[in-house]
RNA sequence: GGGUGGUUUCCCGAGUGGCCAAAGGGGGCAGACUGUAAAUCUGUUGCGGAUGCUUCGGUGGUUCGAAUCCACCACCACCCA
């Protein structure tokens, strides 16, 4: 099976602008290509985690991957599909951001030797002059079929403003850069991006008369539609300081039924044949497709050891057994008053619940056990020794739990 | 530059002087049911143990009392230039 079949199979590809060449080109591993990460946080997370796997993939297949940090578009941001203008960063914090995502991105793709190449769009968009620049280029983009792109639709009903106007341009000229510098014939991006890519291809057809390509990968929908990925507090990120192995392998242990065999297919790098076998699982047997996919995941992104370790943590928690390493916390002496703290601080603390009230509302709602016994009394208290040596077991609803111990 | 409309709690959105911590919906959380799923039903959803405290773009003002009235400022949308 040829990459591109595989990647067709996976379900990974949304458009092309070129079905036949670019089989031609990723098949026999003759494409450069590149990613685009504007560095919008100080952390990767699922969605960028998609793009990188594919430039595994594709860098397997032979082709060179040009991992493109944003440093200078990320000043900008894109409005693609966005009803707001993004909160505009300052410099310090892209840097930081750009740092961060460097760290994460050498754990996956191998850029020695030059088999893979890391570069910053700052490093030629703050150099360019604005008369020049758009003189150069500015006559090759109309703005009559900018507005007319898809991405902008709802920008154009809530407003679009000169400035974030401008990330085609610069997406698109960064196409054309790297092109020249690298020989780069190839865009590859979320499907949100498809017009962004278009404007590139354009832009290199009329400067040059060359071809270039572009193939957007499908966004990881749920069965609602949303973007997967994404929790009520927020992504769910790649740093393990930020979402903890834990947490990362219980987002996935907890998917939808209707979405698990579908991010298998996409995320994991699990033979297709082995796929196929899953896929008329059902009903209960669906959970282990899901423990699989957990632990898949989990390992691709914190190792192997850590994916056990969060595997027999979930275990533990759920059905008993071993929990050493369950979430736990240690509190030092200084949180207990009188030698005993009470259960809404402990729950605070653990950060099983945000605060105080909420934490109130969840022990009269009968959402609180400790050690295995709910507790209905919001006034309870615990002495520092009943924390001592194996600590209490705190858990509020089904599913959060809190080893606690004492320091 | 001129005009009109807007800015409400996580989101949408009601509220136009006291009965407002603020309707309704979405989302979240908890409970029941289950398979750590979905659907459904119930409760809950600013902070605080409580008298209470802090919120309705910002700043001042009117009033016994303001999310609601006035002034100025900021931001956004639409229309006209």
């Amino acid at each position: 099976m040829t990459v591109y079949e595989e990647l067709v199979a996976r379900g990974l590809i949304a458009q092309v602008t070129d079905e036949e060449e670019i089989k031609e080109l990723i098949n026999n591993g003759k494409a450069t290509f590149y990613i685009g990460f504007d560095p919008t946080a100080d952390s990767l997370h699922v969605g960028h985690f998609m793009a990188l796997c594919l430039m595994k993939r594709l860098q397997m297949a032979g082709n060179k991957p040009i991992a493109l940090l944003g440093g200078g578009t990320g000043m900008i941001g894109d409005p693609s599909g966005r009803t707001d203008m993004r909160q505009m960063m300052t410099v310090e914090t892209i840097n930081h951001n750009i740092a961060c995502f460097k760290e994460q991105m050498e754990r996956f793709i191998d850029f020695s030797d030059g088999k893979a190449l890391l570069v910053n769009n700052a490093d030629w968009l703050t150099q360019l002059n604005y008369i020049e620049m758009l003189r150069e280029i500015g006559p090759h983009f109309s703005v009559n079929r900018m507005l007319a792109a898809e991405c902008y639709k709802q920008r154009l009903e809530k407003g679009l403003s000169f400035f974030e106007f401008n990330y085609m341009i610069m997406q698109s000229y960064d196409f054309y850069v790297l092109y020249e510098k690298y020989g780069c014939n190839m865009q590859f991006g979320g499907d949100d991006q498809w017009s962004n890519m278009l404007g590139g291809t354009e832009l290199i057809r009329r400067k040059l008369g060359k071809d270039a390509y572009a193939m957007t990968i499908t966004l990881l929908l749920n069965s609602e539609g949303n973007k997967m990925g994404k929790t009520a507090k927020g992504a769910v990120w790649l740093d393990p300081k930020k979402t903890s192995p834990y947490e990362f392998y219980q987002y996935w242990r907890n998917i939808a039924d209707a979405d698990v065999m579908k991010c298998i297919r996409m995320l994991t790098f699990l033979p297709l044949e082995d796929i196929e076998k899953m896929s008329s699982w059902e009903g209960a047997k669906l959970n282990e497709a899901k423990e699989i996919l957990a632990y898949e995941l989990t390992a691709l992104v914190h190792g192997e050891k850590e994916a056990a370790k969060a595997k027999e943590a979930s275990a533990a928690v759920f059905s008993g057994g071993n929990l050493d390493n369950a979430p736990g916390k240690e509190i030092g002496q200084e949180d207990f008053e009188d030698n005993s703290i009470d259960i809404l601080k402990l729950l605070v603390l653990t950060e099983l619940a945000p605060s105080r009230s909420e934490a109130r509302r969840n022990v009269e709602q009968g959402g609180v056990s400790v050690n295995g016994e709910k507790v209905t009394d919001i006034s309870k208290r615990y002495s520092s020794e009943e924390l001592q040596g194996d600590g209490l077991l705190l858990k509020r609803g089904k599913k959060k739990f809190c080893k606690v111990t004492v320091k």
